[in-house]
DNA sequence: ATTATCTATAGATCTATAGATAATGC
DNA sequence: ATTATCTATAGATCTATAGATAATGC
């Protein structure tokens, strides 16, 4: 009975220091004790040792749930853009656009620095790392690309500055949102800047302080109702 | 007299392979070396061997020059943020102050811009790097956050945006000026990016077309006159 | 039988130091 | 004598594989 209470025990021989952290698979376990070494030492400082501790298994065991380091990088950056990508492409396809351009990239960027600031660690910060420009990481570039293109897209649709073109605004954009990597790192960030932020991209597209607040009241709408999508 | 066109021998056992980069001292090439690899490959993952490999010299011959490859990381993170932060000083300690902020602001983007365009590697790039964030790196983060200050001094006062922070002021507007790192890391950086990104600025805080126009004819005349400052 | 760990280790580094050597400088 | 290199290497890693072991599952 007091059986009931405990976790399942699992097939295997057992850890020397069993697992603490509730909740998480042994994978899990792993890509959270690396996500926090990658973003503060990056890729090549952190060693496979140094992840084990953290999970509280040996250096070895590591290799019965990823084959290589780069392996655990490239999963966690994986996992780091998919839901803001998948948000983008939904709001993108939503029935009724082109609605309202500037609504909707305020809504993004919210919901994309929201994402950011509450990851249990200062995830975006691995896109950083050189290591991600190699060939190991493309399919996550080209990820992160077509979320940075939909920015560009928005931001295009949403402007009044004739000038800017479609590569800007996207880098631009994108630029603002990972303001939150720096903020974060250096423990200025607050919960209010992701309206901040959000406006700042408005305005960066050329939006008047009148249509910016507008975009702000649609995109609180949109959000509001975001269960229908 | 042929010997009169030569470099002057210097003291010391020659080289295996004759210095070919004319012009540097050995400490530059060391230097210039460091600089690209640590840009594409990180700091730990770029060996002394390889610097050294770059340079033509053994791996040892570097420790002539510098006490370890960290001394290196920090001389070139020193060296690439000390002219914009000169320039910036400059800027507001300029007689006739306060003159026009939004002119002001637009000049000092624009030249750190150039700056970071055209240095020989994109060596802002190594503000990225994790190492950077620790305690041998204190020095440069603090000449860096100087700069960002002067970005969210000036940013303030041509700001035309109430809630709008100087934390936050500063570090969106470092964010946009930094958007050439990965512009230039893919490829995509233009010669005209630096008006547009100087213009992304003045809009970001707030600033009207015909405010932004004003300001970029006002800081290219003070760009001009430049060598009276 | 299967699963999830462990121990042990091969092989490949890598940094930094010690000390030798081959120039120029005086 | 001084300078700028070189050779050699100690000592400390680090990654990934092989194979043993201690659980559960059937």
């Amino acid at each position: 009975m007091a059986e009931a209470v405990e976790h399942r025990r699992r097939a295997g021989r057992p850890r020397l220091r069993p697992a603490s952290s509730a909740g998480l698979t042994p994978r899990e376990e792993v890509l959270d004790a690396a996500a926090g070494l990658f973003v503060s030492q990056g890729l090549a400082a952190t060693t496979t040792r140094q992840i084990a501790e953290r999970v509280g298994i040996r250096q070895a065991s590591l290799y019965y749930y990823f084959a290589s380091k780069d392996e655990i990088l490239l999963e966690l950056l994986t996992q780091s853009v998919r839901p803001s990508l998948e948000i983008a492409k939904l709001l993108e396809a939503r029935p009724g656009r082109p609605g309202d351009p500037a609504a909707y990239l305020y809504a993004l960027v919210l919901i994309d620095v929201q994402t950011l600031t509450r990851a249990p660690h200062n995830i975006a910060a691995l896109y950083l790392l050189p290591e991600v420009q190699g060939d190991l990481y493309a399919s996550f570039r080209a990820e992160r690309a077509a979320l940075q293109a939909v920015y560009g897209r928005l931001g295009q649709a949403a402007s009044a500055v004739p000038g800017l073109g479609l590569t800007l605004t996207a880098a631009l954009i994108m630029q603002l949102v990972e303001s939150v990597i720096h903020l974060r790192r250096t423990g200025e960030l607050q919960e209010a800047y992701g309206h901040e932020i959000a406006a700042a991209c408005l305005r960066l597209v050329g939006l008047s302080p009148g249509q910016v607040s507008r975009a702000r009241r649609a995109a609180s709408r949109l959000l509001t109702e975001r269960r229908s999508w």
